[in-house]
DNA sequence: CGCGACGTTGATTTGCCTCAACGATTGTGG
DNA sequence: CCACAATCGTTGAGGCAAATCAACGTCGCG
């Protein structure tokens, strides 16, 4: 199973804005990462089974989502250059309570936790990439959190069309729905009036 | 500024399960550590204002909370042997939008960021704490937000009054209710429904 | 071409909010 | 230790934003 050396560069700037390493520890690093990849639609793992690997996006897009009384609700998406794993495996404290699909064509390289906690030993200032990556998912469910708390349907989707364009670009609009936790039909008469009443600067 | 060695031996005990310090390693450590007490309702610091320490609560209870429309909404609760730090500030991206108060009295002890990242520095290890504390907190985030996803008022209270009953005898109604998104009619109506129709074992 | 998935629009329902009034409890100063 | 005010929880009535149910046009894909 080869990795194409494009998504390894992609990789390598992710982990170098963190910690330096040398050749040597690169090499250590790279081993333990593989690819996988996945059609839009096809799933990574589904809501109960393990998910035993941490992902890095070469490109493409992923959803978690999680079914209620039959329909699917979005947890979060992810790009290229995002990292995601599901910390209740790793954790130990839970089956899984997200699945993960593809909503366009994917690249991933995974690490297994095996392979990641054995990493941490080998090279222990790897731990701070392991840090930061926790800092930096909580840090966007701490944002998403905000939004839940405070806005309402109208003013989530404008805060994700400022903030996040990506999701609006790429994402079908039932599935932002199901994230912004309103039904498409909602999302829908929101975007109407958005369009009826468009922006005024500085009016 | 003296440390109660109950204290000490708290943060000491909760630091063990991660990495295991000697003596002279947890000189290092402890030293950067000192005490904050908060009565009931005094904050610790206020939306918008910085946070610039992290928090190791040796007793009492905290929460954070926002300030929407004039009234307050609940972000989450703290308890004895927890942590807690607003990431905003540490990571450098924003000024907080969630305060923190005392809910009871409490006695914290706080490490400033400054010294935590000259711990790291001194003590790579240390970073191991740092991560665990990151996923942790993520960890607890991801179970809010799936209450947040799934359940209706009533069930999100019958599943806060089953996994952290804490919160309910700990925590006046009214912030309880603000914690779960409702209005504190709207939660004295759950629990007279639920007083009404009581769980029936086995039916 | 025809089917299924997707987005839109309308009519109706509903869970929760809002506003208002009222006991119960707490805590504070005389 | 009591009187009083303030805070807290409860209950009722009415309103609203979003869900639900239903129908329909459009697009992409096999």
């Amino acid at each position: 199973m080869t990795v194409r050396t494009e998504a390894t560069d992609l990789l390598k700037a992710s982990i170098s804005k963190i910690i330096d390493l040398n050749d040597q520890e690169w090499k250590v690093v790279l081993q333990y990462f593989f690819p996988l990849r996945l059609k839009k639609r096809e799933p990574w793992f589904t809501a109960g089974s393990p998910c035993n690997e941490v992902a890095f996006l070469v490109s493409g897009c992923v959803r978690t989502y999680l079914v209620k009384d039959g329909n699917e609700r979005t947890g979060q998406f992810f790009f290229e250059n995002d990292w995601y794993t599901d910390y209740s495996t790793w954790l130990g404290k839970a089956p899984t309570t997200f699945g993960v699909e593809a909503v366009e064509n994917c690249e991933l390289l995974l690490i297994s936790f095996r392979d990641l906690e054995r990493l941490y030993q080998q090279l222990p200032k790897f731990e701070r990439v392991g840090r930061v990556m926790a800092e930096s998912a909580l840090w966007s469910l701490c944002l998403q959190k905000v939004t839940y708390m405070r806005d309402s349907a109208e003013e989530s989707y404008l805060q994700l069309l400022e903030t996040r364009p990506n999701v609006i670009e790429r994402v079908p609009q039932h599935m932002i729905a199901s994230y912004l936790g309103i039904e498409p039909e909602t999302l829908s008469r929101v975007r109407r009036k958005i369009s009826q009443q468009p922006y005024i600067a500085n009016a």
